[in-house]
DNA sequence: ATTATCTATAGATCTATAGATAATGC
DNA sequence: ATTATCTATAGATCTATAGATAATGC
């Protein structure tokens, strides 16, 4: 039953839209192209007209979820102007981030498994990740351009790194722990 | 062929080592059981003899690739002895590191994926990062033992979230620029 | 007539098992 | 006789494609 020029399109974007959630939460290669179609209420076979291949959704699906975080920073400092690099902290190592990956930064949920993609993904990972260190170092406060640039990276990482174990680990009380640290650690730094 | 026990069991260690190297450079999901034997010289169907499932194999390589890494901080940190947090650090963050993850830290290289399986495998984790965040703490300057705690786990996620990055990007520029930043970072925070 | 989607399936791969084989160790 | 390993394969799953179907848009 052919659709509409614009519903194809639709269609395209629900399908995008889906596989970005279900890559963050299941991985790329937990997730099936058939999986996502379903999820996007479409057919499996009616795939191959959309995509190149799943790799192609894959370099597509990661640039939607980082185009979505880079939003989502961007609306979070501008909605606290005078504690920008706070409120970006308080967002990023929250429980209920760590508890719904599917929704949450790619970086923590998939740099691992795009280390191990083509150029396309990877390049994707390399965009996405300046973006979002360009609005960390418009946030963080220091002393010159260099250890403001210094600072972004070295908070990009940290974050990413404590939402990652934040997950990995069984123990409740140990992933709080890591957050809460992380947390604590950065504001420190970046009022030093 | 049947061999005999001493050697049975030592086919179960190639296999475990086998396992842990390949897991960490392909991903859990990324590399087979019989990709696996063939790295350790034995055939598929012999693996279901030593381990009750692929799983269960996931569980053990993790085991070990941990348990070599806190052996290998603790050497680290008893040949400099007044100098043992650095000397973590700079172990950690080489670019050298960075492009062997087959023999490197298991928490940079599938944390995302452990976050994703089950029960034993996330027990491993948390037993294993407790470990290393153990040895952290005895090595990282701090005024008190509540910031030492603090500190040790802000800095795993930090140098975990550092080399988790600087293997997803494509630029070797930014890519190194993540390790030193971090590295100086950290370092910085050690002191204060 | 064009084309977005669906049905059906080819071909590859992966986990797990069943039964055969052959060397060890009582 | 026991048992570690091997051969062969069942059964499931996954990517990708070929051809059919049916609604859009010239």
């Amino acid at each position: 039953m052919r659709v509409s020029r614009e519903k194809a399109a639709a269609n395209r974007e629900r399908i995008i839209d889906a596989a970005s959630t279900l890559f963050r939460a299941k991985g790329f290669g937990g997730i099936g192209v058939s999986d996502i179609m379903e999820a996007a209420d479409l057919t499996h076979g009616g795939f191959y007209g959309h995509f190149d291949s799943k790799d192609d959704l894959v370099a597509q699906a990661s640039q939607r979820a980082m185009a979505r975080s880079a939003a989502t920073w961007s609306r979070i400092v501008a909605e606290a102007p005078d504690n920008r690099y706070a409120a970006l902290l308080e967002h990023y190592l929250r429980p209920q981030h760590r508890d719904d990956p599917g929704k949450g930064c790619i970086f923590a949920a998939l740099s691992a498994d795009a280390a191990r993609c083509g150029k396309p993904v990877r390049s994707a990972f390399t965009e996405g990740l300046q973006s979002l260190v360009g609005i960390l170092e418009k946030a963080i406060p220091a002393r010159s351009k260099a250890a403001r640039r210094r600072k972004a990276l070295a908070a990009m990482a940290q974050l990413v790194g404590a939402l990652t174990l934040a997950r990995a680990v069984d123990d409740p009380a140990l992933s709080d722990e890591l957050l809460a640290a992380s947390r604590r650690e950065l504001l420190a730094a970046g009022q030093g």
